[in-house]
DNA sequence: TCAACAATTGACCAATGGGACAATAATATG
DNA sequence: CATATTATTGTCCCATTGGTCAATTGTTGA
């Protein structure tokens, strides 16, 4: 509720400030409203209401729809996508990053029913939506690559590929579960089920050839390799 | 294409058997429209079309679109209900039941895109609607009684419950992940995506107190060789 | 102060959707 | 065969929706 108003303000160029302004309204509106309304009762006059706007500002701001509700989903995604990256700054050993990709995406005041379902409604149309297809393209590949950073020193590459896949799935259930039955798994439940998973599969000895000459730091803290 | 005709003729039961078999078109004709289209563009016209009826028919055999979606989505699940259960019928160690219920899980005529779009779409309209999620609470108690009635042998309840939870978890991931891009994920990647979860949680010495006097088969065939 | 420009609104429109219904065809029943 | 019941269709209605547009209201800057 206040983040991105810091990002407009602090930010020296003031271009089209007001606008852009508007259209973070705007998707924060469109957001709110997929999480009560789901996709299909998600309509431009209902947003442009929860924004306190008209339906024509809404169409100003956006070309139609569509277009609304993909930046809708890349909001959504930012905002989820930063608490793990905060939690990966101060993050020192590979098993920290990797705990610190977890933790990050179940942060508590993330990890509700209404942002679930809203994300829920934004996944089923993918399939029929090549932007929002590619979006999530995009925050899986991230996901991956956080995921990785850590992974890399704890297993060897077929492994730690295989280890990213469980997490992901792993972390995409549990969200779905919240949504589903509210209630039903709490944040720590999570946390706990996915960092136990890995834990597992860390200790399996790895059924396939695990010297592959990679990396070599094991578990213990390696420091800097933080970049960016 | 074929198990609910025999259902309808196999009944020595006559009643609206006519009544039956044109529910069950529509339903399916429902669902299938939900695989293409997706909730929101899933229309009555189209379900009917689809059915190669009119309109008027579907709310004929259903009160109102709501209905009809529920009955789509019992369908659905009985489908894959029944596939996990026709391998439960063939299991024989508790060890096997596991494997029977995610395998299942999996059947490689069902692991398709396809429904997962309409599945997905489903889930998401479950917040919404009283019904649906009644049905997902049943879905998910059945599950959870399938992977017990292995698991009790297996694990303490505290730690059968969790695992429990994780691979559900791990299934709907893995669903997912499907549904946003598929051919991320084979059959063959998914069963022994969740079997390796399973055998990493078994493998661990269990956090909690390990004791708790139930029951006690060690899993003939399984059990004991993956011990640290 | 006045014009240029952006923001914002509200009216309007064609398309569609869900659902009600009366009319018609089929089918069963006695 | 006549009648009661069920299946099915097509039409009609009204609310809603996405989207366009001209008109109005600030704002800014010279």
């Amino acid at each position: 509720m206040s983040t991105w108003i810091r990002d407009a303000w602090i930010d020296p160029v003031k271009l089209t400030r007001l606008s852009d302004i508007r259209r973070k309204e705007l998707r924060q509106a469109a957001f709110a409203v997929l999480e009560r309304e789901g996709i299909a009762g998600a309509t431009l006059e209902k947003v442009a209401t929860q924004a306190g706007a008209s339906k024509g500002i809404v169409l100003h701001y956006f070309r139609n729809k569509q277009e609304l509700f993909e930046h809708a989903m890349r909001e959504a995604n930012a905002v989820l996508c930063n608490a793990v990256v905060a939690r990966l700054k101060r993050a020192r050993t590979p098993m920290e990053r990797l705990d610190a990709v977890i933790e990050g995406n179940f942060e508590e005041h993330l990890f509700l029913p209404p942002l679930c379902h809203a994300w829920l409604s934004l996944c089923a149309e993918v399939p029929r939506d090549e932007k929002l297809a590619r979006i999530q393209k995009v925050i899986h590949a991230r996901m991956r690559s956080n995921l990785l950073s850590g992974l890399r020193f704890l297993a060897s590459p077929e492994v730690a590929e295989e280890i990213v896949l469980g997490i992901t799935a792993l972390i995409d259930g549990l969200w779905l579960r919240l949504g589903l039955q509210p209630g039903s798994v709490s944040r720590e439940q999570a946390v706990h089920q996915v960092k136990n998973y890995v834990a597992g599969r860390l200790a399996m000895r790895q059924p396939a050839p695990v010297r592959t000459g990679s990396a070599r730091l094991s578990a213990r803290g390696v420091g800097p390799p933080m970049g960016s």
